[in-house]
DNA sequence: TCATCCCTGTGG
DNA sequence: CCACAGGGATGA
C-alpha cells in the first residue's frame, strides 16, 4: 500500500502526537515482533520521527525504531482500547498508542542503532541528480523508478501516475528519455507526491490504507487500476501490462 | 535482470 | 479456484 506520500502523511500524523512524549511500553502481539520490547530501553523520549524513503524512523535515545509498512502495514493512533484485527505491535504513549496493523505481516519493525539502508535521493529532494542517472541504465523508465536505490519513495501507484503526468511510456528504456522527456519527468514527481501529499494519500477499494486517526487517502489515480477505463484526458482505454513482475497501467495515446 | 518467495485476503 | 494486491530480498 503505502508509498510516499502514505507514509508522510502517517509521519505528519504521528508527529504531534509523540515527538518529545516519552515511550513508556512496547508490546508485541505477534511472535515475529517479540524481540523489538527486548531491544528498547524504555522509557525513551521520541526525539524524533521522521520519514526515510517509504520508511518510518522513531528516534529513541541513541536508537532507530525503524518501521516499513511493505504491502498492508499502517499505524494507526489509538487513545482508547481498541486493536483492530491484525495489530501487531503497540507502544504505548501516555496520551495514547501507536498500533502497527498489517495484515499481510510483511512489515518489518526493527531496532538499529544507525539507519544503513541504502537508499537514493528522496523523490521530494533536489531532483537534478536525474539527467546523467537515467542515462546510465536501459531498464524501463517505469521499473527504474521502483528502484529505490535509484530514488527512494516511489512505488507501484506513483510510478504510474508519474508517468502518466510526464506523458511518457512506462516501458522506454530510461536511457532513451530525451532532455524535454526527463524534464517533464523531473516535474512530474514533485507535482504528484505533492499533490497526493495534499489529499492524505490514495486509499482504495478495498480501503485498507488509513491515516493514523482512521481518515480515508482522496487521491484518486488516472491511471492505476483503471484498465479498460477511458483515459480522463483523451478517452482511450487503459491498458494493463506486466513490468518488473507489477501490473502497470498507462495510457497508451497520452503516454509515448 | 528475472522469477520466486514472503503472507493473507479479496474479488472475479 | 485462480489471479492479483500499495514492497522488497534473494538466488539463479
Amino acid at each position: 500500500m503505502p508509498e510516499l506520500p502514505e507514509v508522510e502523511s502517517t509521519v505528519r500524523a504521528l508527529r504531534p502526537k509523540v515527538l518529545g512524549q516519552t515511550l513508556l511500553r512496547a508490546h508485541a502481539l505477534d511472535p515475529v515482533f517479540d524481540p523489538v520490547p527486548k531491544s528498547l530501553s524504555l522509557p525513551a523520549q521520541v526525539r524524533a520521527l521522521e520519514r526515510r524513503g517509504k520508511y518510518i524512523l522513531f528516534g529513541l535515545g541513541d536508537l532507530w525504531l525503524v518501521v516499513h509498512l511493505r504491502m498492508s502495514g499502517r499505524l494507526l493512533w489509538e487513545e482508547g482500547q481498541a486493536r483492530p484485527p491484525h495489530t501487531r505491535l503497540v507502544l504505548e504513549f501516555p496520551q495514547g498508542n501507536v498500533l502497527f496493523v498489517d495484515v499481510r505481516r510483511l512489515g518489518t519493525v526493527e531496532v538499529v542503532p544507525e539507519f544503513t539502508e541504502e537508499l537514493g535521493p528522496d523523490a521530494l529532494s533536489d531532483l537534478s541528480f536525474l539527467p546523467e542517472a537515467l542515462k546510465g541504465s536501459r531498464a524501463p523508465i517505469k521499473v527504474w523508478l521502483l528502484d529505490q536505490r535509484n530514488i527512494a519513495g516511489i512505488g507501484n501507484i506513483y510510478a504510474a501516475e508519474i508517468l502518466f503526468r510526464a506523458g511518457i511510456d512506462p516501458r522506454r528504456p530510461a536511457n532513451s528519455l530525451g532532455p524535454r522527456a526527463v524534464q517533464r519527468l523531473k516535474e512530474a514527481i514533485p507535482e504528484v507526491l505533492t499533490e497526493a501529499i495534499e489529499a492524505l494519500g490514495t486509499t482504495l477499494a478495498d480501503g485498507a490504507y488509513q491515516t493514523p486517526e482512521g481518515e480515508a487517502g482522496d487521491y484518486e489515480p488516472w491511471v492505476y487500476g483503471r484498465e479498460g477505463l477511458p483515459c480522463k484526458v483523451c478517452g482511450t482505454p487503459i491498458e494493463r501490462i506486466e513490468l518488473g513482475g507489477r501490473g502497470t497501467y498507462f495510457c497508451p495515446r497520452c503516454q509515448r
